[in-house]
DNA sequence: GCGTCGGGAGACAACGTTGTCGTGGAAGAG
DNA sequence: CTCTTCCACGACAACGTTGTCTCCCGACGC
C-alpha cells in the first residue's frame, strides 16, 4: 500500500486557503456570506486535500441528536423473508437520506439486547425490530428518550409501540381450512418454537381451524421447535414412520416448508401428500407439484413500517399505530393430493 | 406516546452522583482509580437516569478515528447471493465488535459513489464493495487516507486493492464444456450487461469453451443485458421462436436462470432443453428436472473477505491480496436433455 | 467630511466525551 | 511528629464541527 495521509480537517483546509475555520464550514455547508473569490479558494483547498466532511462531529455540534441512520434488526438477513423486508426498508430509508445499520438476531434474545444497546450507543434515529425476545419492556427507556421504535412481523409485549404485522393466525386458518375442505383430517403441523409469537399464532390458527371443523387435534401430529430445514425434514420423516401418518402437512415457515419438501421428495410422496406452507418462495411455482402457500406481501410490510418510522421522525407523536396486513393463500398443486 | 425525556449526559450523571464528570467517565469505562463507594453511587445514577454511552462523542475524543462500523455495499441485499454474503460478513464483523452499514447498489454507478461518500462521511473503519462502477479510481483518496477497501465478487479497476472473487470464466467454461460433452452445439447464452465484470467474464468463458471445442459461436444465440427474471424469460422465448432454436442454455446469473426456467416450463420444454445456470439456489435440487448449476461457496467468499478486512484493520500493510475462489459444477438432471 | 449601514469574515464557545496533569489527604516510614 | 508516597478524584483541554457574536471595511446619504 502507499503512504497513508491522515484525513484533512477543516482546520487544514482553512490553513491552506488562508481563511478561518468557520469560513470553510460555511463553504462546505453551502451557506451564504462568503465572497466568490474566497469560496473558490476554499473549494480548491478542499479538493487538494481530499477533505471529507466528518458527519459525527457535525451531528455532535449541531446538537440535534440526529445521525440520519436507522437500525434494522431482523431474524436473519440471509433469509428470503427478512432480506426482502430489509431491502424494502432500505429503499424507503434512502429516500429520506437515512443509512441502514443491519443486524441478524437468529431468534437469540441476548443478541437482540446486545445489538439494540449498540444501536442506541450509536444514536440511531430510529429502530425497526423483528423481535427475538418475548418481552420488550427493556426498550422503554429508549422510547422515553425519544427513540422511535417500530416492531415488524411480531407485535411487541410490555411496551406500547408501533407495529406492522401480518395476521398469522388468519393465514394459518386459511391454510388449514383449505386442507380440511379437501377432506383431510390427519393434518400435521410443523412449526418453530411457540415462544416466537408468529410461530405460536400460526399454531393457534391451525388449532382453531381444526376445532371449527370439529376435527380433534392429534398432539402427535404437531411438531414444534423446528429451526431449520434439516430439523423439519427429519420431523416429517418420523411422522411418516408412525403408525398413523398424516395425509396433509401445514408447514409454518419457509425453511420448514423446504425441509418438508425434501422429506416428501426423498420418500416419493410429493403427489400423495397435501402440503401448504406459510411464506411463499419464488420457486414454489416451478416445483412439481407447485407449492400452495400463504403469501405475505413483504414489500408492503416494509413500506408500512418505513412510513410509520418516517412519520415519527417527522415528529408524529400520536398514539402507537398497529397495522395488520392480511396474507393471501396462493392455490397451487401441492394441496391437491388425495386424502 | 409519553413525555420524552432528553438523554442524560455524563454531566447529568455526575451532578446526580455528586462527582466530577471525569469520574463518571472512569466508571463507565471500567477504569481503575475510583473508590468502591463512589463507583456504586455513579452506577446508581447511571441506572436512575438511563444514561447511555455516546459512542460518536467517545470516538471523536479518543481521536483514533475508529467507529467500529464497516460498510458493506452489495448488488441487492434481497438477492440470494448478496444476502448470504452480507450475512457471512455480518457474522465475521460482529465477532470483532463491528457494526454493519448495508447498502444495495442495483448496478448503479451513481448510487455506488453516493453510498461510498456517505460511508466515508460516517468514517466507517472499512468498506466491502461489490462494485457497480467499471472503474474505482475515485476511491484512491479514501484508500490513501487509510480506509481499507476490499472488493468482493468483482475485481477492482484503476486502484490497487484487496479482492476476493470467483473464477467466473472458469466456472462458465466448466458449464459450457459440460453441455458440449453431452453433444450440444447450439448453446444459448443468457447474461447481464458486459459492463458488469462478472457477467462479461462468464460470457468470455462461454466463448472460450465453444472455441476450444471448435464450435463456431452463433451471435444470435447470445443475449446480453438481462437484469431480471422477466427479461430472461422473454429472451429465451424469442430464441425458441427463431428458426434455429438452441438445444441447450447457459444462464449466467441466478435470476436469469429462474426466468429461463419459467420460459421452459411455459413451453413444456423443461426435459427437452438442457440447462446449466451460474449460481445455485436452494430449491434447484427439488425442481423437475433438478437444475445443474455452477455453485459458488458464498460463505467462504464472505469469510475470506472479512479476514482480509480484519487483518487490514489490525494494521496489515502488505501489498493488496487477490483471492480467487473456484466454483463447482453441481451435476443435476437439467443438463441431461438430449441434443 | 461624517455617520450609518450592510456584508464578508473571524473569534469564541460548545456538542459529549476522554487523556493529561494536578491536588489534597490518608497511610506509611523514619 | 515530620516527610514522603500513593491513591482517589477533579480541572482543563481537546477531538472536528457549527451557532452566535463581533469586527472591519467599503458604500452610501446628507
Amino acid at each position: 500500500m502507499q503512504q497513508i495521509r491522515p484525513r484533512a480537517t477543516m482546520r487544514d483546509v482553512a490553513a491552506l486557503a488562508g481563511v478561518s475555520l468557520k469560513t470553510v464550514s460555511r463553504v462546505v455547508n453551502d451557506e451564504a456570506g462568503v465572497g466568490d473569490a474566497v469560496r473558490a479558494r476554499v473549494r480548491a483547498a478542499v479538493v487538494q486535500l481530499d477533505y471529507r466532511h466528518h458527519q459525527a462531529a457535525s451531528d455532535l455540534r449541531r446538537g440535534t441528536g440526529r445521525t440520519r441512520a436507522v437500525g434494522v434488526l431482523v431474524q436473519d438477513v440471509a433469509n428470503d423473508f427478512s432480506s426482502r423486508l430489509l431491502r424494502s426498508l432500505e429503499d424507503a430509508a434512502r429516500e429520506h437520506g437515512l443509512a441502514v445499520l443491519a443486524g441478524s438476531l437468529d431468534e437469540d434474545p441476548d443478541r437482540e439486547r446486545a445489538l439494540v444497546a449498540d444501536m442506541v450507543a450509536r444514536r440511531v434515529d430510529g429502530l425497526v425490530i423483528m423481535a427475538a425476545t418475548s418481552m420488550q419492556d427493556y426498550l422503554q427507556p429508549e422510547q422515553r428518550a425519544g427513540l422511535p421504535i417500530v416492531f415488524v412481523d411480531r407485535e411487541p409485549a410490555g411496551i406500547a409501540a408501533d407495529s406492522v404485522t401480518v395476521d398469522n393466525r388468519g393465514g394459518a386458518r386459511a391454510a388449514v381450512d383449505h386442507l380440511l375442505e379437501r377432506g383431510h383430517r390427519r393434518i400435521a403441523f410443523l412449526g418453530d418454537l411457540p415462544s416466537i409469537v408468529t410461530a405460536n399464532e400460526r399454531h393457534l390458527g391451525y388449532l382453531e381451524s381444526l376445532q371449527a371443523a370439529g376435527v380433534p387435534a392429534d398432539p402427535s401430529l404437531a411438531v414444534l421447535g423446528l429451526h431449520d430445514e434439516d430439523q423439519a425434514q427429519r420431523a416429517l420423516e418420523s411422522l411418516f414412520a408412525s403408525r398413523t401418518p398424516p395425509t396433509a402437512v401445514f408447514t409454518a415457515r419457509n425453511v420448514i416448508t423446504v425441509g418438508a419438501l425434501r422429506a416428501l421428495r426423498a420418500r416419493g410422496a410429493s403427489w400423495r401428500t397435501a402440503l401448504v406452507g406459510f411464506d411463499d418462495l419464488p420457486l414454489f411455482e416451478l416445483l412439481d407439484p407447485s407449492v400452495t402457500a400463504v403469501r405475505q406481501d413483504v414489500a408492503a410490510l416494509g413500506r408500512a413500517t418505513a412510513q410509520i418510522l418516517v412519520d415519527r421522525l417527522a415528529g408524529d407523536a400520536s398514539p402507537p399505530r398497529r397495522v395488520v396486513l392480511h396474507p393471501e393463500l396462493v392455490f397451487r398443486a401441492s394441496s391437491n393430493a388425495p386424502v
